[in-house]
DNA sequence: ACAAACATCCGTATAAATACGGATATAAAT
DNA sequence: ATTTATATCCGTATTTATACGGATGTTTGT
């Protein structure tokens, strides 16, 4: 059986070392390296592409985890990382998924469940826990604010200003006059707080107007 | 104990009766309604405040699961909503999470999972298998696409210029003239092939460049 | 060593957006 | 019934953005 090279990135000493102890008495996990900030590690890895998985910490000096987490996927390694954070936040968890993460655990999961899920991610397989899940699903739907400050035609403005249709264009597709739209606009803009159009289509997104 | 009062929305008669025949021997499972459309639901949903949980189908006739996810959630109603499909693409998921729902299950989920998970859900808490949630965490991580399609001085003008600076106000901070800012948001319109600002920082959002 | 990509700059012209400060008719809400 | 919100319109001045078509020195990659 081929074993897992494995790679711990993290900022604490006792953790770091802890861990590597614990992890020498699985004959299938191989620990090659042990790194305590973002910058170390990726020298590390782009002198070694042999590594199958990172247990991966997000606060570290230097370079955090998701700046890691970028450059793994942007090095376009078979790298697969595994978080392991203190910070059981649905935005951690949420924005660790969206760079590329496989897993993400709490540094309070128990160690078969840590053999578990390294098994698991070395197979190129994702694995979130259901709870892990839950708190980033929570975080996505609060995005979700589907408020009703805009108004029915504010709405359909803003719909067709995200789809670049200039001022006059949308003014011809809604058969009102130009003037009509821009105050349209100017209302959004007022209602969303923001200074222009630009940070008015962030924020839409954002609250998922859009 | 309090019993579960659960309802049906489901197009296929002979899923929908199946289901309910099933879930009738569990004593502290109530299935109040069942409902072929989205319409009726809501409807039924309406003139009945009681209700805990729905399973919620998502290709239904008249009006779809996802736009039943969202008069739910405008209607306050602190009925949970666990989805029952057939899809498991996760584009599909993520919508339904984003729109409100407490889990997402595939037809062939077997008997106890579904028990398992309407107790879950009916105590008001969320639940995503692992499988599920992979599936969506890969479209998620999917969405951020490769960023080096822009240099980093471009990066950098986008992320200002997300936040509602003018040209002029980029120019004075990044210390250079407001040509340069001016060109560099135009190769940026280039590159994400848009046509305007407003373009620009929708896609930039839906990229996950800013 | 050479090509390609990048960051920086210049000018000019037009189109569009933003900021003011109004107005009116209708629909919705209280 | 009265207020409030909405959709529509008007003018004017200023600021920005967009669209052209260049140029040069510096990295970076091959």
């Amino acid at each position: 059986m081929k074993t897992i090279k494995l790679i711990i990135a993290d900022d604490h000493e006792l953790f770091r070392n802890g861990l590597k102890e614990l992890l020498k008495k699985y004959s299938d996990i191989d620990v090659v390296d042990c790194v305590a900030d973002g910058k170390e590690f990726i020298d590390v890895l782009k002198n070694n592409s042999e590594l199958d998985v990172v247990l991966l910490d997000i606060t570290m000096p230097n370079m955090d985890g998701f700046e890691v987490l970028n450059e793994i996927k942007s090095l376009n390694k078979s790298l697969k990382p595994i978080i392991i954070s203190m910070h059981d936040e649905g935005n951690y968890i949420a924005k660790c998924a969206k760079n590329g993460a496989y897993s993400y655990l709490l540094k309070n999961t128990d160690q078969d469940e840590l053999i578990k899920i390294i098994r698991i991610v070395s197979g190129g397989k994702k694995y979130f826990s259901p709870k892990i899940s839950e708190k980033m699903i929570n975080y996505i739907a609060e995005q979700t604010v589907s408020e009703q400050i805009l108004s029915k035609k504010e709405q359909e403005v803003l719909e067709l200003l995200s789809k670049g249709l200039t001022t006059k264009e949308i003014a011809l597709k809604l058969f009102v006059s130009s003037r009509t739209i821009e105050t349209h606009r100017a209302n959004i803009i007022k209602k969303l707080e923001v200074k222009n159009t630009a940070e008015l289509i962030k924020k839409a997104t954002k609250i998922n107007l859009i």
